[in-house]
RNA sequence: CAAGCAGGCCGGGUAGCCGCUCCGAUGUUUUCACACCGGAGAGGAAAGUCCGAACUCCGCCAGGCAGGGUGCUGGGUAACGCCCAGGAGGGGUGACCCUACGGAAAGUGCAACAGAAACAUACCGCCCCUCGCGAGAGGAGCAAGGGUGAAAUGGUGAGGUAAGAGCUCACCGGCGGAAGGGUGACCUUCCGGCCGUGCAAACCCCACCCGGAGCAAGACCUAAUAGGGGGAAAUGGUAUGCCUGGACCGUCCCCGGGUUGGUCGCAUGACCCCGAUGGCAACAUCGGGGCAAGAUGGAUGGCUACCGCCCCGUGAAAGCGGGGUACAGAAUUCGGCUUAUAGGCCUGCUUGGUAU
RNA sequence: CGGGGUGUAGCGCAGCCUGGUAGCGCACCUGAAUGGGGUUCAGGUGGUCGUCGGUUCAAAUCCGACCACCCCGA
């Protein structure tokens, strides 16, 4: 994923746990907000909670390559918030549960309905 | 063959598709960037942060006192609480392993409860003498036996005695002295007299070492705001305990305002590999060769297929089916220690069994 | 990444420096007082002292290692 569609700074972040719409798994919870940028921007929050440094790089990366594989509409920044029992899902699991929240968001290209069926 | 001891090592592989970070070349572009090609990209513990250093800043000024650390001896090292070799003590049939292992006649303190007594003692007792018909009472001696306790004034045996005791003797242990060996810890031999304990991971004494903070250290650049208001104090302040001397001058607190960006530090180093020489070894010296991650909301990945390895079931075997493939993720960098770890490999040795 | 602190009864804490008895408040249980409840009074139950080793006759306390939680830092 490329640099500049990440959020990396701490304001950011906290303008969208302040005034985004939030969508909940059991393993995941979605914030979404619009920006004006005209790109979709993703961030990550991943605490200590979940597990030792190996299992946080483990769930961001399986999250990261999901954001890949969707295919987003544009002009929304969102955060992803890692719940424990993350630490049970693999890779396509995952990929379901993500489709349908962002899917619920309204933020899913219609043409990525398929693909997200298809993981399913 | 089985059980075990010591040392060393590895810690999945191949292919395909799609991605990430950095470096280099080319092209487009005013720059920022983008496209494409090539290269590099987690560990033995990267971990815990328990020690030691490099490096950086702080007033590392001088002296002293506190305070902290280490603790058998000798060596290695930049340094260490680490490593090597040796000594002593302890454990194991053995290979081998373990040990914070200086000082208790420098001083202070503690040893609860129990017990007569925990620095000097006699509770139950033992023996002798006197009185008494006797039970017993008084006097003198003893510390062997019993009892209490974690610990009771060297141990075993013999002699000796009224009963006993290092009272005497032999051996052992401890202490002191001498001689010899060893750089030293210490060892061996001889002589002397018979001397109460434990705790220094209690204070302490002795020997050696230690200024403090840490890469969010620190340096530079860009942008922006302000050169402000109030108070304390001059026996004040100048970075981390205290005192003395010396040096310097504004210092400290509160209110208000601004920045929460970028670059460097940052990867050629007490570095790694091979060989030779010196050394029992740790290690050192010399010669040759090599360059091996560098992120900053933090890259080093995701999926699929096949193979390898281990376990279980089935089977004569081949094979088949199922399950598993650990601990763990660089963040300034090194040297150690400690802790976690599926499974596997190599070398030497010990004990027991069997065969020749 | 670096620095520091705390783990003791259900909850909040003391005891640790200077080693031998684990204590205080709230809560809980029983009884008294009230027609009943609260308040009050009297009595009582309840703790592997975070875990594992070591020193010591003896460890919550001294020493070491490990685990969990919390705080601070341009």
């Amino acid at each position: 994923m490329a640099k500049q569609l990440a959020l990396t700074r701490r304001a950011q972040y906290l303008a969208v746990y302040g005034s985004g719409k939030a969508f909940a798994d059991s393993a995941l919870l979605v914030k979404v907000m619009p920006n004006r940028l005209g790109a979709t921007r993703s961030g990550f929050s991943i605490s200590k909670q979940i597990g030792k440094a190996t299992v946080r790089n483990r769930v961001k990366r399986l999250l990261k390559e999901n954001v890949r594989q969707l295919e987003l509409k544009a002009g929304w920044d969102i955060v992803f918030i890692a719940r424990r029992s993350i630490v049970e899902t693999d890779y396509h699991t995952l990929g379901s549960i993500m489709s349908r929240l962002l899917r619920r968001a309204g933020i899913l290209e219609q043409d990525a309905k398929k693909a997200g069926a298809e993981a399913n």
